[in-house]
DNA sequence: CAGGTGAATTAACATCGTTCACAAAATTAA
DNA sequence: TTAATTTTGTGAACGATGTTAATTCACCTG
């Protein structure tokens, strides 16, 4: 316990007793992400919730974006890919859905990890096991990596879909202009657009999509496999 | 030809002489966005280009998303799907090719469609050509929307990634932190992920990620439709 | 010519990321 | 203990952006 001389009681608003770290940044930032969702979370807010102005943040994180990335790998802390080491399609199945899950979790996740997933240290495990269900599945290096890419991307994407679906987070317009933009056309030109209009109305079964994607994944790289 | 009794010549910076509209709008974000890129959009740029003040854009347009909404339908018009209507698989290999192709040729326009694509005029004749090769596949109504979700989140996705990486466009931060993140780890637990580093640093090859994940795609339908 | 409708302007507000000089605390050296 | 130095957070500001409100001005109608 430090011997403060001064100012141990109350103190004047000046300076903190403890000094910042760059752990304490990313665990408030979540702590808004999951209390108000992703657009609370401003530098102003982090560091009113730590009791210190914004630019204090600047010492420890180089930008908003840096943290955005930090954040991600933080979110996904814990989420340990059960690899059972059988069959690697039920791994990939277990990884991925264990991985998808997360996303759905963590509110406003999908919307961090849009474009291009950082890499941390939290990421990198389920990274892993992903890459290596994909390597016992017969493909070599060359082959394991658009299997990887497309997994990783049909993961996230969906789940960013869910997300705006089940009105975890926005998306960018609130309003769906849909109704407006198809009832504007002459719907005569877009026959399967209109036969299918009532089901597009539904909500989709993301589960069921889920289950397709990753069959059809699975599906494509059997074939890879056996070509390679 | 309309008769201006004053300011025909050199007007007081005052009127524009023709009315804005709504198309005029979207002309001119999308003439930033192929020349300055997607960051250089905004209400007063905009303005800028049509000589106008950024606030006049508000009687045309309800707010910035809605903007980015008709701009990204803006930007795919004419992407007319080849659908000869022959076998299913090369329709939908033809269509998902030309959108992927569009979606890399216009500068930065996977940033606007990242969460969910509005379905405009523009897009509505892409989407109908995509269910129709879907429902020939031998797909029933119920069976079309999982495949169908699957394949625009796969085309988009994998446009976006490449567009990153060809640095068309930017994604959240700049530098990568992934070697910093992973020299700092104890690379031992992760051996897929150190032998096929080298790999991973090398840029991907996207025709052939998407070819694969057209293969893909398609071998999960064929097995769908197959059961059903 | 008078009055009304509506389009665009001007001016501002609020928010956000970020920078910079400075003060205060913590740490180190003497 | 005291002085020097480094580090940490502050306060104030800048520039960009989306958006709103009141106002001005052109045009059309009667």
């Amino acid at each position: 316990m430090p011997h403060l001389h001064r100012s141990q009681i109350a103190p004047p608003a000046r300076r903190r007793r403890t000094f910042l770290s760059r752990e304490e940044i990313i665990v408030a930032a979540a702590t808004i992400l999951n209390r108000d969702g992703y657009d609370a979370v401003n530098m102003r807010s982090i560091g009113a919730e730590l009791g210190v102005q914004a630019a204090a943040l600047y010492r420890y994180v180089a930008s908003r974006e840096q943290l955005d990335d930090l954040l991600f790998d933080h979110l996904m802390a814990g989420c340990t890919p059960v690899v059972a080491g059988r069959d690697w399609r039920e791994d990939l199945r277990s990884i991925t859905g264990a991985w998808r899950a997360r996303l759905l979790d963590r509110r406003d996740i999908t919307r961090i990890a849009l474009g291009q997933i950082s890499i941390g240290p939290n990421v990198a495990p389920l990274m892993e096991a992903c890459l290596s269900a994909l390597r016992r599945s017969g493909l070599n290096d060359d082959g394991v990596l658009d299997p990887y890419e497309t997994c990783i991307l049909f993961v996230h994407g969906l789940a960013r879909s869910e997300a705006i679906q089940r009105g975890l987070t926005k998306r960018g317009g609130d309003a769906q202009p849909r109704d407006e933009a198809l009832e504007a056309e002459n719907c005569g030109s877009y026959p399967t657009l209109v036969a299918l209009a009532s089901r597009l109305a539904v909500p989709t079964d993301f589960d069921a999509a889920f289950a397709f994607g990753m069959d059809a994944l699975i599906a494509g790289i059997e074939r890879r496999a056996l070509i390679v």
